[in-house]
DNA sequence: CGGAGTGTTAGTCG
DNA sequence: CCGACTAACACTCC
């Protein structure tokens, strides 16, 4: 179930398995899953991976491109000399492939395979041209870590809204790639109440959410994402950057910034993982 | 066993 | 345009 960080992962991690490798079959074991144009794929190599907010893109040598959203429980693994595994951490990663999750095969001209699990059937891979790409990555706000993204726009953004703040933080369309695990640490890191509106923020509040969003989703990266919930432990295939998190999970726990007892409460009807004392 | 909850987001309706 | 609510779906946990 990946946020930023753990998308860029998997990128980072196929990259180097797939890039020059020529696409010569899909198969594809449940239809809801593969929405586009099996004849734009096949035979094509693979000139590039790419991601924007939480899509995956690989690129095609003909120009169209591959899309691929995981939503809450997709998966990526990759079995060729050894199985690279990413998305959401079930035992699919080290079971015998195809799984009963297993929507999608892709096979390589090396005999290697790329399986798309996805357990709740929310994921999609598309297939679309370079203008098709442009046209959906346009729905987007830019990237949380796009180094073009400054504060004022935040300002101007989250103005104008009266919803509460941890909701607008997790809009795509404001500001792509934090979900609700990024979100909740982001905001006890800048010290802010999830349910404050948007618009009450001071400037101030503003920029120091801002960096803290950045300082999350930049660990998330560095750790090799997060994986909780059903954690297989299998070299290489989990990211750590739960053992850096600071509220998320952690019902009961000391906060890391104040000590006092970490809160869960629903807000805007998703999980929510705070400190009452010092986030105001 | 029933119901709630799950790292997401699109669609609908007011 | 904005925001609240719901659905898409499978599985685990209490």
């Amino acid at each position: 179930m990946p946020e930023l960080p753990e998308v860029e992962t998997i990128k980072k991690r196929l990259e180097s398995l797939v890039v020059g490798k020529t696409i010569t079959q899909i198969e594809i074991l449940h239809p809801k899953s593969f929405q586009g144009n099996v004849e734009q794929v096949i035979g094509q190599r693979i000139v590039a991976l790419s991601r924007r907010a939480k899509l995956l893109q690989i690129i095609l040598e003909n120009g169209y491109s591959l899309l691929i959203h995981l939503k809450m429980t997709g998966q990526l693994i990759y079995e060729g000399a050894t199985r690279v595994g990413g998305g959401h951490p079930t035992a699919d990663w080290v079971k015998k492939l195809p799984s009963k999750h297993t929507r999608i095969i892709f096979y390589f001209s090396d005999k290697e395979r790329l399986f798309f699990n996805d357990i709740r059937v929310f994921g999609w891979v598309r297939t679309l041209s370079p203008e098709e790409v442009k046209r959906e990555f346009s729905k987007y706000g830019p990237d949380i870590n796009d180094a073009n993204l400054s504060a004022s726009y935040l300002i101007e953004q989250f103005g104008r809204r009266s919803i509460n703040i941890k909701q607008a933080l997790m809009m795509n369309q404001i500001v792509a790639g934090v979900g609700n695990i990024y979100a909740c640490d982001a905001l006890n890191l800048a010290k802010i109440d999830p349910q404050k509106a948007a618009y009450q923020l001071t400037e101030n509040e503003v920029v120091r959410l801002f960096e803290a969003a950045q300082t999350v989703i930049n660990r998330g990266i560095e750790k090799g994402g997060a994986t909780v919930e059903n954690y297989v432990h299998v070299d290489g295939f989990a990211g750590q950057y739960q053992s850096v998190m600071l509220v998320y999970g952690k019902e009961g726990q000391a906060c890391p910034n104040c000590g006092a007892k970490i809160i869960k409460m629903k807000v805007a009807g998703r999980g929510t993982y705070y400190c009452m004392s010092c986030q105001l």
